[in-house]
DNA sequence: TCATTCTGTAATTATTAATATTACAGTTTT
DNA sequence: AAAACTGTAATATTAATAATTACAGAATGA
């Protein structure tokens, strides 16, 4: 998975939660990340996908959550973002198979890794977007 | 952090633990992952001063763990590795700090960093090395 | 003792991944 | 019909990873 993507998808959460339903346009979302808006429009094709958020084309148009932010968990984001992957990713090497050991070892990592991902998930599982953005002033 | 780099350390110790105390070259264990004995020199470096392997220079040396593989739990291979950051590293972003969102975010995500962090080394505490490289034919 | 085989580390280059930019068709509003 | 959006593709730029080259220093053993 790729870190910064995880940030940006509950960045543009919890400015969707403080926008209270009003569509927000990913130029203006793009200016409180600080990042580019093809980016933003990117990243939520993902949530929409994944049925967090909503948008409407054309003027004064944007993007609006499609549930109640206390609805929306942080695993859920999670989930959307890392799609089939787990926290370290895929293991995308290749190690020598003449080698016991470099033969087996992406079939045992990738176990290590689900476990690890299903920590994450369950951590974050109890987290709501409600939650996360209520703690901003 | 990256990803790659907690799986080649997993390597780099079941081999060592496959070994049983003799010194294992960087470049026998480099055949192994199908990578750079430079690379896995870098990262022996960091499980040294985690205080997992030892290294023995000169001819017929070598790497070989320091400690028993009973003793080396998968969570202390991971908190080597990703060094002072989370599982999603270090919010390297520079939001807009015109907006309320955007001065507070990185705050705030870093919490929810922090706890995803905890929940991996909860759940990779569980499993040693000696577990780990048991699995293996 | 001296050639050999290792480590440790730095510096450089090459490769791959992430991000930004440009572009534009299609949609909705006024 | 102009304006302001989305969605998406294509390309360019930048940043992160990994490989390579290089070499001093350590231990071994003929």
């Amino acid at each position: 998975m790729n870190n910064a993507r995880f940030q940006i998808s509950v960045h543009i959460l919890t400015l969707l939660a403080k926008a209270d339903g009003k569509p927000m346009s990913s130029e203006i979302i793009a200016a409180s990340i600080n990042i580019n808006p093809v980016l933003v429009r990117k990243e939520i094709t993902i949530l929409r996908k994944a049925g967090m958020v909503q948008s409407k084309e054309g003027k004064n148009g944007g993007c609006f959550l499609a549930k109640n932010a206390q609805n929306i968990l942080l695993s859920e984001v999670y989930k959307a973002v890392r799609q089939d992957a787990t926290v370290f990713g895929k293991s995308k090497n290749t190690p020598n198979p003449a080698c016991p050991v470099g033969r087996q070892i992406n079939q045992h990592i990738e176990g290590i890794f689900q476990i690890a991902d299903d920590a994450i998930l369950e951590s974050l599982g109890k987290i709501s977007l409600a939650e996360f953005s209520n703690q901003f002033e």
